[in-house]
DNA sequence: GTGCGTGCAAAGACTTTGCACGTAC
DNA sequence: GTACGTGCAAAGTCTTTGCACGCAC
């Protein structure tokens, strides 16, 4: 259902290089409270892992259960509660979405996001300039900025936007 | 729970002077389809207008019932996908809420938003930047911009933001 | 052996829908 | 008189929680 667009993040590194310490970050993260790294954590994680960077809960079990990894729903919701504290992923809410999405983050900020409101589309990536403007408009207020989501409503070109048609 | 920072918004006119079209915006939109512009429709519609400009449905209700007004759930869930339909009010998913916020929106983007991580206080503002960088980005992937979502999170001077305390 | 983790099912929270009755055109 | 609108209650979704059993340290 979503999908990314390796031109827009062409000068960002994409997302699997930095995914080989998630683990450890993980693994770190339950240690330091006394929590356990399961096989259920990890496979949710692999699972994660696995995605663009932007997924839901339920679709999520719907891998690991192709994958032959048989999670609970309680659990999968579980994990990704602690994959949150741990600062791995983070929710973002979509427009007209019920469901919750998340985003691989990893200790920066989660990419902004296109979405074509024809086809569902959905395009990462990220903008120095979209966090050079959040720390301006942060300062001016006075506050401390500690993260934003920037989410883009659009038709893509496939969905009648493209080229903007002179009229 | 939610305010507005007047400080924030003081280059751009307040909601207040926009508001004596929605009525009638709501009407053309409700007969253009035949359907009627009935007093719980109304009602919803003022209480929406009461606001500063973000709400959530069962907040609107409660208003609506101190008001002396007894718009049942059902209704007040109709009347704002109509006022969504009308191009009046945009729903709004934050972080972590359950429920769906809106936005008065009256044909333009809706505000910007600065949400408290501490204390849930909202700051609403706009800004010119936010809307040229969405623009840039999005001609630059070859799509077409419908509206946005931009919502900062961060702390407020009251819950440790403020002047950065150097360190 | 204590305590954390899992699965299942039930509970919760918000929103939508079905239905019967009422009201506007 | 037909069609739209409302309120109530029930149904739906997604997510969280309670509980008993199991496994790790």
């Amino acid at each position: 259902m979503s999908t990314s667009n390796d031109e827009l993040m062409a000068s960002d590194p994409p997302v699997a290089p930095i995914l080989a310490p998630l683990c450890a970050v993980f693994r770190r993260h339950l240690t330091a409270q006394s929590l356990r790294y399961t096989p259920e954590r990890a496979e949710v994680l692999a699972a994660v892992m696995e995605t663009d960077g932007l997924f839901e809960a339920d679709a999520l079990r719907d891998q690991l259960r192709t994958d032959g990894k048989d999670v609970s729903k309680a659990t999968v919701y579980r994990t990704l509660r602690l994959l949150q504290d741990a600062g791995i992923i983070v929710p973002i809410m979509l427009l007209d979405a019920k469901q919750t999405h998340y985003q691989l983050a990893y200790g920066r900020d989660p990419y902004d996001l296109m979405v074509c409101m024809e086809t569902g589309q959905i395009n990462t990536f990220r903008s120095a300039a979209v966090a050079a403007i959040r720390d301006e408009l942060v300062a001016e207020a006075g506050w401390k900025a500690v993260g934003h989501r920037f989410v883009i409503y659009g038709l893509s070109p496939e969905a009648g936007g493209g080229i903007p048609a002179p009229r």
